[in-house]
DNA sequence: TGTTTATTGCAAATTTGTCGCAATTTGATA
DNA sequence: TATCAAATTGCGACAAATTTGCAATAAACA
């Protein structure tokens, strides 16, 4: 799901082509459990790709729905987008960092229908994101 | 409930005073039916009040509460908070910024306590927000 | 392999937010 | 209402995050 041979498709369907910028951050996110922020990006690829080559690989990305930003407080986080991994949302603890997974429930889906008719809004994307403090952190502080 | 004789209280019971941009702030926010940008409160009182102080009242409106970040996108607005106004979210719209505001339903704030016990996590605050392109601007695109 | 076009790295610019400090405003008191 | 101490502001400098222009490089393709 995640092999660079389903990027070089997409890329490839859009005229672009699979640089080693493009290769590196979409391995990175590919391989991550969780959502990595610009610096966690930029910092173990450092030395191979330039910051500005960072954004705009993600830029592009995002236009592709290659990747997805997940808005945590003021900071964003990106991981790979609905093509290579199901919908979800994130439990986010402020001190740590980690980040919970949860799956959209209907129930949700269903509010989200209902609001868009109820405003007569073409609902593009939501994000229902959480914040706290982990089991973890909270034992130590 | 939004006139400048409940900021006051507000602020005397904090041992703060009233200044000249702590009321242009709260005004602007008061007569706004929208969550407000930091550049929309900044350019109608850029003559007025320094940028510092914008961020320096935001900071500190934020501590109290009286104001609360809505974070749509990347970027947040700026609202009255829970003590103005109840607590709610909104539908956005990314053509023309006009925003839908919704009260909160019952089964979200359950969901919510649910996820908390589920990964132990203390849940302190939570996004939810929607995106969308309004009536008007299909209309218009 | 050579040529055209897309993409990158680099450096500079912009944007957004913060900080120290002197000058000003505020609220309290006389 | 004039005075005064403390709180707050405005200013300028600074820092971090992101964007942009452009020359150099890499990719695609004949």
């Amino acid at each position: 799901m995640t092999n660079t041979s389903n990027l070089l498709k997409l890329l490839k369907k859009n005229q672009l082509s699979l640089t080693r910028p493009r290769r590196l951050v979409f391995e990175l996110l590919g391989n991550s459990k969780e959502p990595l922020s610009i610096q966690e990006i930029t910092l173990p690829l450092g030395n191979m790709i330039d910051r500005a080559s960072v954004y705009r690989t993600i830029d592009l990305f995002e236009k592709l729905e290659i990747v997805k930003k997940v808005y945590v407080g003021f900071k964003y986080k990106i991981e790979l987008g609905e093509i290579f991994q199901p919908h979800h949302h994130h439990v986010y603890c402020t001190k740590c960092g980690k980040t919970f997974g949860f799956e959209e429930p209907k129930f949700i889906d269903e509010y989200i229908d209902k609001l868009g008719k109820e405003f007569e809004v073409e609902i593009t994307s939501h994000n229902f994101e959480l914040e706290g403090i982990c089991r973890n952190c909270n034992k130590i502080s």
